[in-house]
Parts: C-alpha cells; structure tokens; sequence
DNA sequence: GAGCGTTATGTTTCGGCGAATATAACGCTG
DNA sequence: CAGCGTTATATTCGCCGAAACATAACGCTC
C-alpha cells in the first residue's frame, strides 16, 4: 500500500467503534467520556461543561443511554444540597470499565492496520 | 456486558474504518464503493447514479484520492466514443484490493467484539 | 420562604454540508 | 457540423441536526 502514498509516511488507520442496540446507538467514544465525567464531577451539568456540551444534550445522551439498558447507567436526582447531581451506578462503572477494554483492543487493531500499511 | 442490555439480545459491535493522510481521509468505506462501481461501470457519473450521489460528489471524492495517491488512482477522460468514461488505474485496483482486506479484517474484529459481548 | 444549582424537557434559531442547478469543454459518430 | 454523454467546475438552494434559548420543578440552606 505504500507504494500508493505520496511521499511523506503521514498515512494512518483511523476509525471509530459504537456499539449498538436495534433501535439506537448505546455507547460511543463520546458517551463513554460523558460516563467518566458524570463519574468524576458528580454532575450531569458538570461534565457537559467540561466538554463543552450542551446540558440538553448531555442528558438526552444519559437518557438513551438509560433507556437502553437493562439497569440505568447513571443516577441522578434534582434539589438538595447542591441543587442536585449525578452518579454512575454499579452497571454504570461496568460499562465504561468494559467499553474501556473495548476501545484499547481498537486502539491495538488500528496501530496493527497502519503498521501494514507500510510493511 | 451482556448483563447490561435490555432484553432481547440484538446489541452489537459496530464501526467505521478509514484511512487518512495528513490533511484529508484517503479511503474509506464510501470511497471504496465507489472505487469498484467505477471499475464496473467505466464511468464516474453511472457509478455515482448508482450510489445515489450526485456526479459532483462523486467526483470531488475521486479527486480528493487522486490528490493524495502518488499515482492516480483513476484516469478519466471526456468525449469521444460514448462521451468519454473513467477506469481504475492499476495504482487503482491495487488500492482497491488492500482496502478490501483491510476491511474485512475489521468486519472479523468487530465480529469478535460482537461476541465477546455475550460471552 | 427566597435563593441556589441542579435535573428535566420543550421550542426556536442557525450553520454547514449535501443536493440541485448551471455551464463549458471534450472528442467521437452519423 | 450537430448531437450525444461524459468529464470538469462554480454557484445557489434547502434541509436537517446541533446549538441556543426558555421554562419548570426539585429539595436543601440560610
């Protein structure tokens, strides 16, 4: 493939990985980060600020999200002490923990792909 | 992870794949279909009708890859016999066939992500 | 009970990308 | 030399998805 190339070796495999359920997608690079933001700051609105997210859509994501798994992924409640907040629940932390792993193995095939590229 | 998903088991590994250069994507998925209906038909604007894009689209993909290709991958020409047409060039075919394989190594990974999900 | 920051949800606005349209040139055929 | 289907390229239009905006409710604190 090489051969293909103009000169300079800046070709790469580049990719992106979802998994998904018969209706819509349940969780992307991009969800996942919102989980380990939601899990970092305690807030929905929090972590969609951190990444520079609309609130709106930040919980439409969590809502899918919920509504596609057996348990919800995060908890959340309005009111109280800090006006309110967000956690990621026990099946919440296992799914960033195994779409983590997921990812790495991605990660690994795509270094694999570009490495072929040029061999 | 399977103890996360709804019910009914129809969650699965799904993705994109592409391969990039410095400044723009080289080959992808849509690219590639394109690529072999331009082999098939000899000519940019039947393999663009036949993808449901327009022949504008089609083209500007096919100058994009000619662009980063050390040798173009397709060789056109206007008028003549039937008004002119478009083949792949060897660099072409070539790239066609890696692109191939390359994707389907990924549709073997994602197939073993699919699993993996359920085991 | 007023204030605060959050969750929760609907409505409106906007920008970018693809689609559609337009035009020219090319070179064989009849 | 008129006609055809194609390549080649610029410009305009339209739509949809994201962003922005708006509003309500919640429950603790002071």
């Amino acid at each position: 493939m090489h051969e293909l190339f103009a000169e300079n070796q800046a070709f790469r495999a580049n990719g992106r990985l979802w998994i998904e359920g018969p209706a819509d997608r349940f969780l992307g690079i991009g969800r996942l980060e919102l989980l380990e933001r939601i899990q970092a700051t305690g807030s929905i609105s929090k972590a969609a600020k951190e990444m520079g997210m609309s609130y709106k859509k930040a919980w439409d994501l969590v809502s899918s999200m919920n509504a596609q798994a057996r348990q919800p992924l995060v908890g959340a409640h309005a009111g109280g002490a800090h006006g309110g907040g967000a956690t990621l629940t026990e099946a919440g932390a296992a799914a960033v923990a195994e779409f983590q792993a997921m990812q790495a193995r991605f990660a690994q095939f795509l270094a694999d792909e570009t490495t072929r590229l040029y061999q």
